[in-house]
DNA sequence: GCATATGTCTGACTTTAGTCAGATATCGTT
DNA sequence: AACGATATCTGACTAAAGTCAGACATATGC
């Protein structure tokens, strides 16, 4: 019936009078909208006063004003930055962690209202995953972090629950060759997730080996994210890290009802090679020299 | 890993951003934001000044002021209203109609363009779609209209398809005692969508027979609009027709894999009754006496 | 016909946001 | 110590948005 850029304007409109209301709802507590966005900012852990004029796009003069505004009324104190005394850096005072924590309960009151209202909770917070992962495209930042740290679980979890969907078979880790955390740890290898806001939208392990290549294991980007590279950037930084540790050779194993992942090894110069291990699950083997 | 409220806040935040991006790239024009605004209302078709007043929640000072700089700009002409010389009613000049172009030129470019970057376009769009509905839940208006006009077509096309679906031996409108247009309008019997900002999310038709009831068809609401209680409304919309129309006595035929359906019948007052036709596709029967 | 309500407009005002040119202090480099 | 670069602040300004009281014309109910 609409054609599909009439669908994203109708989207855009109805999202604008939301973000309208959220923005008025801000107003109630009397204080005008810049002084609120720059005491959230902080809240949020933004300190550093430059940050937060890059990130609000405030012009100098005005963000001084802001901040003088905030000193005044007691939420924040500004002390000049350790290493640099030009930089300032402002933090909350108990008054205004208290008055954050205000505007918090507003914003998370109105997300739970709006859950409320729908009864289709989970398709409509996956829309949301899948809108705000594509409307921030760039914004996904890849970290190397511990294989035991909660993103990573979080991670390693959805990509289990993917496999135990789409194998026909099913899948059970136990019978997977698990690697140890401890081989994805430099200087062993190493562990990236890419997070966007909060939220870890996709991973990759570098697994060292006692042979004498590294292996990648558990790539994975969440539904919400496909389609935006995230899986090349995600093997980019493998493949930096382990020429970083000084791997020559990679290796892989996936399986062919994979199929996004066997089209993105193959351009990317991964080549075919005979099975190199007894893992049950796996019917394609790759490697590739760095 | 982030909880739902976290998930809907990281949703507001990715959209608080490209709706700023959408504001700043109307000022490009030369016109203030609040002028621009109001002349797109009136190039959608509001031409009455207190409906777009209570649109765009702007004071009547600041309307009437808004409405004086375009007009002195020549792009919008004001008239009295023709019932009532109280109200004044505007309209785009052949200035104006080309100055709107221009503006519906930019928020047709950000929408392609937001869609070119995303591979999943049919994921996309279906999750906007559902958000929108979910947003504007208040949104949606019930029409009467021709069973044969295209949003009509439209319905009955989903309807069909989604029957096609959930039905294990799938679905051939040509088999179903289909409904003559004519026996949905009136005075024999009524056709009723459910319009929210251009997209119908639903229909419903009241079709009169040679006996002495009338049958509610093709009751049908978008998958991005359920659980809004839109079939409720749509039922009662209907209910509300036959009344008008000296009707006694509705009956239904559904199918049992259609459970929602079959729960919003029971639970508003109507009753199972024996099979009262030879269609091949239902299996449950229900009547309600008005 | 009169009182009251309604829709729009005007004038006078305030607040908020944003801009720009210096002033001031500090940093890194030579 | 002197230099230019950088981070923030201050003062002086403008534009846009919003508020409020009252004016005016027209409608509605009695």
């Amino acid at each position: 019936m609409l054609d599909p850029v009439s669908r994203v304007r109708r989207f855009n409109r109805a999202v604008t009078s939301a973000v309208g209301a959220l923005d008025t709802s801000f107003l109630g507590r009397g204080r005008p909208l810049g002084a609120a966005r720059v005491l959230n900012a902080i809240g949020h852990g933004r300190t550093d006063v430059g940050d937060i004029r890059d990130y609000l796009g405030l012009d100098s003069g005005l963000m001084s004003r802001l901040l003088r505004s905030l000193e005044d009324e007691g939420l924040i104190e500004t002390t000049a930055h350790g290493d640099d005394a030009r930089r300032r850096i402002a933090r909350l005072t108990p008054a205004g962690k208290r008055e954050f924590n205000a505007y918090e309960a507003i914003s998370n009151r109105q997300a739970k209202d709006f859950l409320s209202y729908h009864t289709q909770r989970e398709a409509l917070l996956a829309a949301m995953d899948l809108i705000a992962s594509a409307l921030g495209r760039d914004g996904a930042v890849l970290d190397e972090i511990d294989p035991r740290s909660d993103e990573a679980r979080y991670c390693l979890g959805e990509y289990y629950a993917e496999l135990a969907r789409r194998f026909k078979q099913g899948f059970d880790v136990k019978l997977s060759r698990d690697p140890d955390a401890k081989d994805m740890v430099r200087p062993r290898g190493s562990f990236i997730v890419a997070m966007s806001d909060g939220l870890p939208l996709g991973c990759v392990g570098l697994k060292g080996t006692s042979g004498d290549f590294a292996e990648i294991k558990r790539l994975w980007v969440a539904p919400a994210a496909r389609g935006l590279g995230l899986g090349r950037r995600l093997m980019d930084a493998a493949e930096k890290a382990a020429r970083e540790l000084g791997i020559a050779v990679l290796r892989l194993d996936t399986n062919s009802a994979l199929a996004e992942a066997g089209q993105l090894y193959r351009r990317t110069g991964w080549t075919e090679i005979p099975r190199f291990n007894d893992d049950p699950y796996p019917d394609l083997f790759f490697e590739k020299r760095l």
